[in-house]
DNA sequence: TACCAGGTCTGAC
DNA sequence: GTCAGACATGGT
């Protein structure tokens, strides 16, 4: 096993988790253990300082998904420093957080479960799922499950997700399942900004939100804005802003913010969502 | 009880 | 192209 610790202003173990871009995650002895595809890893962040532990085979791949080369001491001084009042304080009370590298399956069956739906509802069923059709795992004495792989998910019955709260979404998750190989993945890795929309689009269950956050959170294009309840309420209360339709809300944002808009939505949702009120 | 949650689809205009 | 209503579920 090791560990990696690195400084730690623009890491908050809390805060990256927290946010609402992964569900699969639990606070155990002071951290977190941090589940991905098969993976997983222990997290966490004391005295300002992050560190994470992993089996020595998957270090590269938590360093990677963990975001460490993106420099968000920049990211933050933008948001800080962009004229916006509401961002800026955003930014200051959010600045540990990091836009996580995870796995593009993993986020497209999660995403589509989101729909209408809450964080707390979304983390339970991806539990059930993940105990339903995925492996054992043991990580440091914590026992985890493991994402199910597409081949078993293609393989499950509608019941069977309809029986985990999946709700009316059963339908749409069934037939993601249908689309979704590490070929289809690999294929939509080559593709543009622009391309991956249209064809997140066309899967049924998918629409304009879920397709951002699939973007942003599986793909890392930062050029997107995922439009929701709270980042509506942020957009009216404290932008001023009179564009009705969340799709133009996005496009504003992305105008305006480039390839910064995945981390200051994100810092918006955060704030908003958890710690205005703290 | 009615409303809400990291929305999307459908059918009517 | 725009818009209301329906859609499962569990928490408040």
């Amino acid at each position: 096993m090791k560990e990696i610790v690195f400084p730690s202003k623009y890491f908050n173990a809390r805060d990256t988790l927290e946010c609402g871009q992964i569900f699969r995650f639990n606070a155990v002895s002071g951290g977190y253990l941090v589940k991905s595809r098969d993976k997983a890893c222990f997290l966490k962040t004391i005295d300002g300082v992050t560190a994470f532990s992993c089996e020595d085979g998957d270090v590269d791949y938590f360093k990677r998904y963990f975001d460490l080369e993106t420099d968000y001491e920049g990211i933050n001084e933008r948001a800080k420093n962009s004229g916006f009042e509401i961002l800026a304080k955003a930014a200051q009370a959010a600045e540990g957080v990091r836009i996580l590298k995870q796995d593009e399956a993993e986020t497209c069956f999660s995403f589509l479960i989101s729909q209408n739906n809450n964080i707390p509802r979304i983390k339970g069923i991806i539990e059930k799922l993940c105990d339903g059709l995925g492996k054992k795992r043991e990580f440091c004495g914590m026992e985890y499950m493991t994402f199910p792989k597409t081949e078993d998910l293609k393989n499950a019955d509608v019941d069977f997700y309809k029986s985990i709260g999946m709700g009316y979404r059963a339908e749409f998750f069934k037939g993601l399942a249908q689309i979704i190989t590490d070929d289809y993945i690999a294929e939509l890795r080559k593709t543009s900004g622009a391309e991956l929309k249209k064809r997140l689009l066309s899967v049924r269950g998918i629409g304009d939100k879920v397709a951002d956050c699939i973007r942003l959170f599986g793909f890392h294009k930062t050029d997107s804005f995922p439009v929701d309840v709270w980042i509506e309420k942020i957009y009216a209360e404290d932008f001023g802003g009179k564009l009705l339709g969340r799709e133009k809300i996005s496009e504003y944002f992305v105008k305006t913010f480039g390839f910064d808009s995945g981390f200051f939505q994100q810092y918006l949702f955060h704030y908003k969502r958890n710690l205005q009120n703290d």
